[in-house]
DNA sequence: GCGCAAACATGCGCGCCACGCAAGTTTCCG
DNA sequence: CGGAAACTTGCGTGGCGCGCATGTTTGCGC
C-alpha cells in the first residue's frame, strides 16, 4: 500500500510525497498526545494540535477525522504491527507466534526514546487522566477492534479456518486483544507500574489454554 | 440507588419521579435505535430522537451525553445486568455462575417482543449498517468496558482476589466481554444468523479453560 | 528536462452537537 | 400544605467534522 519500491531486505523506500505525509501524521499524532497529557482532553483544541504540528487546522482533518483518532493513532499502529508480524513471522505453533508477535511490540520502545519526558511522574498522571476520558476510551477500544480484525485474518490464514464461517479466528483475536487491553490497564493501575510485557507473558498463556488450534 | 421501597419478593416500587425518568430514558434510547436503523446514523438528528420520544431537544442531553450513548444504552444495561446476576446469583463454581449469568441475558428477549418489527430483513440490514458506524463501534465497546469493570468486581468478590493488585479478575472479565462481543459480531455476520446463546455456549468454556479460579 | 495530471494543503462556510445558565414546572416529604 | 429538590425547557456559545473551491507541490511518462 505505502511501499513504493522494496530494496533488499525489508527496507522500503517512500516517495517524497509519502515521506512527508508520514511525518505530518506522526507530528499531528504526537502533538495530540502531548498536549492532551499536559492539559487534559477538554483543554486542547484541534487548532492547537495543528499549530503544534505546523499545519493548518483544516489539514488536521485530512489525516484524522477526530481529535480522538489522532491521539489513538500510535495505539492503532502498534496493533496493526502485531497483525503484520503474525503474518510475516516464521512458521510454528500458533500461540508461540502470537506471543512472539505481541511481546515484540511491547519491548522498551525505541520510539519512546525519541520523545524523552522531563517529568516522568507528571507524565504518568497525565496519561492516567487521558485514558479515563470517556471519548478516548471508545476510540482506544475501537483501535483495538480494528487491529483485532487484522489479527483474526492472520490467524485464519495460519490455521486454515474461515473468517466468514468459523468463530475460532475471531475468538482468538478478541482474546488476544482483551489480554493486551487488560495488561495495559493493569500497568496503568499499579504503582509502581508493572511492565506490560511481564503481564502479557502471564496472561497470554492463560487465554491460550482453551483456544488451541482446532 | 433507584430502589425506593422493596415490597415482598424482588419487586421494586419507584416514585412517580423515577418511573417517569425510566420511561423517558427508555423512550429516548428506543427511538434512537429505531431511527438509526431505519435511516442511518448520519441522517438522524438529536432533534428527531427527542421529538420521537416526546421531549425537548435539550432534555435529550439530560439523559445521554451523546447520540451514540443513547443508542448503546440497552447494550450497556444488558452488560450491567450480567454483573448484577453474577453478584446476586447462587454460590457455585465461578465459570458455572458466569455462564448462567451471561446466557440468561441472551435468551429470546421478552423486551424484544414489546417492539415487534414489521420487516425483519430490512431491520437486520439496518442493524448491520448501524454496527458498522465507526462512532458507534467505539461507544458499543465502551459500554462493554463499563460492564466489564462491574463484572471484574463481582469476580473479585467471588474468588477473593484483589481488584487493585491481581490481574485475574480483570482478565476473566475481559475474556467474558470479548467472548460476548465476538459472539454478537458473528451472529450479525452469519446468514442465517446463528443464535448468540449457541455461540456463547461454545465460546465461554473455551476462554474459561485457562482461567480457572486461582 | 518538461509539462500535465493527480495528490495535497488551505481558507471558507455550513450544520450539528454538547453543554452552561437561568427561568418555569412538577414531585417529594415533613 | 408549603418549601426544597429534581426535572424540563429555551437560549446562547464554542467547538467540531466536513464539503467545496482554490492554489501549490509532487510524480511520471514522453
Amino acid at each position: 500500500m505505502f511501499a513504493r519500491r522494496a530494496s533488499f531486505a525489508t527496507v522500503f523506500v517512500m516517495g517524497l510525497r509519502e515521506q512527508k505525509k508520514a511525518e505530518t501524521r506522526a507530528a499531528l499524532s504526537w502533538a495530540a498526545v502531548r498536549l492532551t497529557v499536559e492539559r487534559g482532553f477538554g483543554n486542547v483544541k484541534v487548532e492547537d494540535i495543528a499549530e503544534a504540528a505546523g499545519v493548518s487546522p483544516r489539514t488536521f482533518n485530512n489525516y484524522f477525522s477526530s481529535k480522538g483518532e489522532a491521539i489513538v493513532a500510535r495505539h492503532l499502529d502498534r496493533g496493526l504491527r502485531i497483525a503484520e508480524a503474525l503474518r510475516e513471522g516464521p512458521e510454528g505453533p500458533l500461540w508461540e507466534a502470537i506471543t512472539r508477535s505481541v511481546l515484540a511490540q511491547f519491548e522498551p520502545d525505541a520510539e519512546a526514546a525519541a520523545h524523552p519526558v522531563a517529568d516522568a511522574d507528571r507524565w504518568t498522571a497525565g496519561v492516567r487522566m487521558m485514558v479515563s476520558e470517556p471519548a478516548l476510551q471508545g476510540e482506544m477500544l475501537r483501535a483495538g477492534a480494528i487491529a483485532e480484525a487484522e489479527i483474526a485474518a492472520a490467524v485464519a490464514d495460519r490455521t486454515g479456518t474461515d473468517l466468514q464461517q468459523d468463530l475460532y479466528p475471531h475468538l482468538v483475536a478478541s482474546a488476544v486483544v482483551a489480554a493486551i487491553n487488560t495488561a495495559i490497564a493493569h500497568h496503568l493501575r499499579t504503582d509502581p507500574p508493572v511492565p506490560v510485557s511481564r503481564l502479557l507473558a502471564d496472561a497470554l498463556p492463560r487465554v491460550a489454554a482453551g483456544l488451541s488450534t482446532p
